[in-house]
DNA sequence: CTCCTAACCTGAACAGTGTTCTAGTAGAAC
DNA sequence: GTTCTACTAGAACACTGTTCAGGTTAGGAG
């Protein structure tokens, strides 16, 4: 009844899953394996080389988009990849963002999205920085959208941000109420939508 | 030479500068003031109240965007003037994502915000989106920028991410080459632009 | 000038955290 | 069946956020 480290791994996912990744601690997780805490620190270094392991996990067959589709439709759904990984996983873009990580599935992203980019007509300089952008912004979707989801579920704070702005802040009333008609995943497409016509611009000249 | 909040806020926004967010502790924070770590808890109920006034100090004068601007070179404007009040703290965007705050400071960027799209031309009921776009996209590039400069000032890893990536990867070598030739500013100015040629795509129909 | 009430602080304690160390045990290979 | 490696126990260290009962100090009222 030995660990290896796939079995420290998979617990590790189970208990972020369901405690969240304040809730990962290294003492829980032994006692959830029935071991020690020390135990851990043969099949991992740290506990930051442990998450890093998650964040490999949870990239794990996201550059697996259909080379079929079009160019723009393909990074469209690499984006889209990405989101669902991160949001498959509690905590997963915090966990992310807290880790550098250069293992084969965080590569082959890159490497897949670079090259999709570049089929997509994006000039050889500008493919690094598109693909950045497009990164950065569904990492900060998905961080705000999984803070969103723990704070309505933990505290007891008023769910209804436009309770306290109606008053001085007009505008944010109104646009709030239309913003909260839509669904997740309405939101992110139009921000997605966003930055592909702006590519799109670029991919002309 | 007793405290009173702003004193403990000034202490926390030091020790922030200092040390990180990592290094932004409850006992060195009040021996830096010359206190017992208990007294910090009369003047705020928890550390997340305390990183949530450290959050709304950040966000103070970001909203105030010179009004005499185009719409579309405004809501620029706003994106860059959070990008470098995220970035005049260390860890500012880290601080900023893990908090949800609704104060004046913070409201008030809301509304300046959604009020410029809506001038810009976007439809009513997209200026929310809008907004969350730019936002997330911002606070996602900044919280990557940062954790970039934490990386390679604290640890001895392989400072060029292209030295692991030029074997299997050939296209991330050379687009990492291209990304590595611009300054911070431009990279974060290239997406930007690309939010905003997406914009004006809207503004038109 | 005293008194009193509010504002503010101390010191100790609790329960929890990541990590390291020495010493040891189980499992496979020969 | 012994040896060697892979793996683990248990205790300890130096931290963390937070609470609590009790003490101090300042500023205004009488």
């Amino acid at each position: 009844m030995r660990l290896h480290r796939e079995d420290v791994l998979a617990g590790a996912l189970g208990l972020l899953d369901q405690d969240g990744l304040d809730g990962l601690t290294m003492r829980r997780l032994a006692t959830s394996l029935g071991v020690g805490p020390s135990a851990l620190y043969w099949h991992y270094r740290d506990k930051q080389a442990l998450l890093e392991a998650i964040a490999e996990e949870i990239m794990s067959g996201v550059a697996d988009v259909d080379l079929a589709l079009p160019p723009r439709e393909r990074t469209a759904e690499l984006a889209r990849r990405l989101r669902r990984a991160l949001l498959t996983r509690r905590d997963g873009a915090r966990v992310l963002s807290g880790t550098y990580v250069r293992r084969p599935n965080t590569l082959r992203f890159g490497e897949v999205a670079v090259q999709t980019l570049a089929a997509a007509g994006v000039p050889e300089t500008e493919t690094a920085l598109a693909f950045f952008t497009v990164q950065d912004y569904v990492l900060g979707h998905v961080i705000e959208e999984q803070s969103r989801e723990h704070q309505f579920a933990t505290t007891d704070r008023t769910p209804t941000p436009d309770a306290a702005a109606t008053g001085d802040y007009p505008a944010i009333g109104t646009a709030i109420r239309h913003w909260a008609a839509h669904t997740p995943d309405d939101r992110f497409e139009y921000g997605l939508r966003l930055l592909l016509d702006g590519l799109d611009r670029r991919t002309g000249a």
